[in-house]
DNA sequence: GAATATTTGGGAATGAGTGTCATTCGCAAG
DNA sequence: CTTGCGAATGACACTCATTCCCAAATATTC
């Protein structure tokens, strides 16, 4: 993929993870779980990462991780809403920060290797998606929380 | 195992169905594979049911398909672009007719119950989102095949 | 520092989905 | 109508991603 190399919205990458462990850190605390050095190294990875991740990628960029603990700690950083499982069909289900901490984006899911990418759809777009949704979701006395936009082909490798 | 030859229950949709056999029929011809009985009960199920279902649903629907046998069908159907497999994270994965069947359209998916509905978009809006799509897929040589456009959150029910 | 609560990690258990293989079916040619 | 044979079936064993279990380790409270 050709981007530039900044593409956050953040200051700088240090400052931006700081902020991260600061907001994970209260949420947690919120729902009475601790940060403990086995949950940040899990957000440090992903962030680290910029991109969804399976739980065997995981603990290949970190061997210090127990698998059952990345396990249990992805559960609960999911829970908390400091992390996304995205399932794509694979074998694998794919893990990314949430989109407080990441920005609101859509995906790339390559059906051949199970790769799966960022995207960033024209705010113009994303509104009248979202007010379409809103519409179509009140009329189904559905209550949404959040939409899912995956576009499934196949990656540049494939 | 052997189909009864009964009285459907809605003669209007008697053509539908049977144009729908006739289509996956040459579908499957294609692709040098039969359109036997079990795959046949398979389409009729999903086509009665006209909601995406999970494995358990279909064979609860159709005890004489054997759970074995429909999952191979089912791959095959999918394979075949008769069937669509929807992974919405739940612990099964959900199946409907395909699109060129079932028209595009998208889901309201309830992270409660993990029941899906189908909804349909404004046109106008599945527009601007398909061509904003094939831009970005082409900015990162990624070859588009369908999108997926999914709202999460609680259904009427929950 | 003792008492209490949470977290950890290794391995066992769970279960959705897949593979195996002997049997049966579908179809086309005789 | 029969036969031949590759495709399809179904019962069951198997795989492996994910979850469960529990004793040991670590953090928090009094």
């Amino acid at each position: 993929m050709q981007m530039t190399a900044e593409s956050h919205p953040w200051p700088s990458d240090n400052d931006h993870l700081t902020e991260i462990h600061l907001q994970i850190g209260s949420r947690l605390a919120r729902q009475e779980h601790r940060y403990t050095s086995g949950r940040r190294q899990l957000v440090e990875v992903l962030a680290k990462a910029g991109q969804p991740m399976t739980l065997p990628d995981i603990v290949a960029a970190d061997p210090n991780l127990a698998q059952s603990s990345a396990y249990r700690n992805l559960d609960i950083l999911v829970r908390s809403g400091v992390i996304r499982r995205i399932s794509a069909g694979g074998d694998h289900a794919h893990f990314e920060l949430a989109e407080p901490l990441l920005g609101h984006h859509h995906h790339l899911i390559c059906i051949s290797c199970g790769s799966i990418e960022d995207i960033h759809l024209d705010s113009k777009v994303e509104i009248l998606v979202d007010k379409s949704l809103s519409d179509i979701a009140s009329q189904n006395g559905f209550t949404p929380i959040h939409h899912s936009l995956d576009l499934h082909g196949h990656c540049a490798d494939c």
